[in-house]
DNA sequence: TGCCAGGCTTCAC
DNA sequence: GTGAAGCATGGC
């Protein structure tokens, strides 16, 4: 099916390092989440062909991708005199916060910390085609996130390049395979209960439970500080910063915006030299 | 080859 | 309560 998108960017979504199983080819994207494969084929002029049914872009993906949200009134709570916000707004339109699933997005932040993106990536394509459930595509086999219960039953989880994180992703498995969490338990929490529940989970701290409030719970208020966003705290704001309203949304803004632009090199661009400015 | 990575737990103090 | 050490492994 065929659909009109604004302010929706898939190649910056699968660069924004808030999900790692959306990679892109030569004239597509492709996207596994909840054992479901999506191929989303650029078409110019803001439209999209995306390889699904209408009714699943209706009852999964546009909400998946967090479709009906006007990400624009986030941009104008940004402080106007704010440069450094306003031009990694600016250089992020077109990301989404998605709406992930709890337990993948849990395994795979636990899985992050002291790791880059690519080794992220190996990590988790490991795990899912040594226990996910395979998935006939038009492109091939691939593989489902593996169950709490897949990994539960692994015991172990060698060959997966998961280090001292292995013990903190069984824990994970046996604690949300016995029902003990859940996604339906967290959402009927406060944020701060529910962030305080998340942080009971063994080898999930602080950076990590925010990473999951932001991407899976969708509190948009959560506001990961990992060394990207210190980085920029310590550069940008002498140490000293307050996240703005829908701070998970600028957060991912700036995350970008560091990695990609402003400090992909190893000091800040100038900001004149920004590809595109939007209001 | 050596450094470092979307941090966390553990253990002194 | 706070700060430093130690951590497994792959990517660059």
């Amino acid at each position: 099916m065929n659909v009109r998108l604004v302010d929706f960017d898939p190649q910056k979504i699968a660069d924004s390092g808030q999900c790692f199983r959306m990679h892109s080819f030569d004239n597509y994207f492709k996207v596994i989440a909840s054992n479901r494969y999506l191929e989303i084929y650029p078409l110019g002029n803001e439209m999209f062909e995306f390889s699904c049914t209408q009714d699943d872009y209706e009852n999964f993906w546009q909400h998946y991708f967090d479709l009906n949200a006007d990400y624009s009134l986030y941009r104008t709570a940004i402080n106007p005199n704010d440069s450094f916000l306003i031009d990694a707004a600016a250089y992020g339109y077109g990301i989404r916060i998605l709406y992930q699933d709890l337990w993948e997005t849990t395994v795979s932040f636990i899985i992050s910390q002291r790791k880059n993106i690519p080794a992220i990536q190996t990590c988790i394509n490991a795990l899912c085609c040594n226990y996910g459930t395979p998935l006939q595509t038009p492109h091939g086999i691939e593989y489902a996130f593996p169950t709490p219960e897949q990994l539960h039953s692994a015991h172990s989880l060698q060959g997966c390049a998961l280090g001292y994180r292995e013990k903190y992703v069984l824990a994970a498995a046996q604690q949300f395979s016995s029902g003990s969490i859940s996604f339906e338990q967290l959402k009927s929490l406060s944020f701060s209960d529910a962030r305080n529940r998340l942080l009971t989970l063994y080898g999930v701290g602080k950076k990590v439970a925010d990473c999951i409030m932001l991407f899976s719970l969708h509190d948009i208020e959560a506001f990961p500080i990992d060394v990207w966003i210190q980085r920029i705290i310590d550069r940008e704001y002498g140490g000293s910063f307050t996240p703005p309203p829908y701070g998970g949304v600028i957060q991912q803004y700036m995350f970008y915006y560091a990695r990609n632009f402003a400090y992909a090199g190893s000091k800040r661009l100038a900001s004149t030299n920004l590809p595109i400015s939007v209001p």
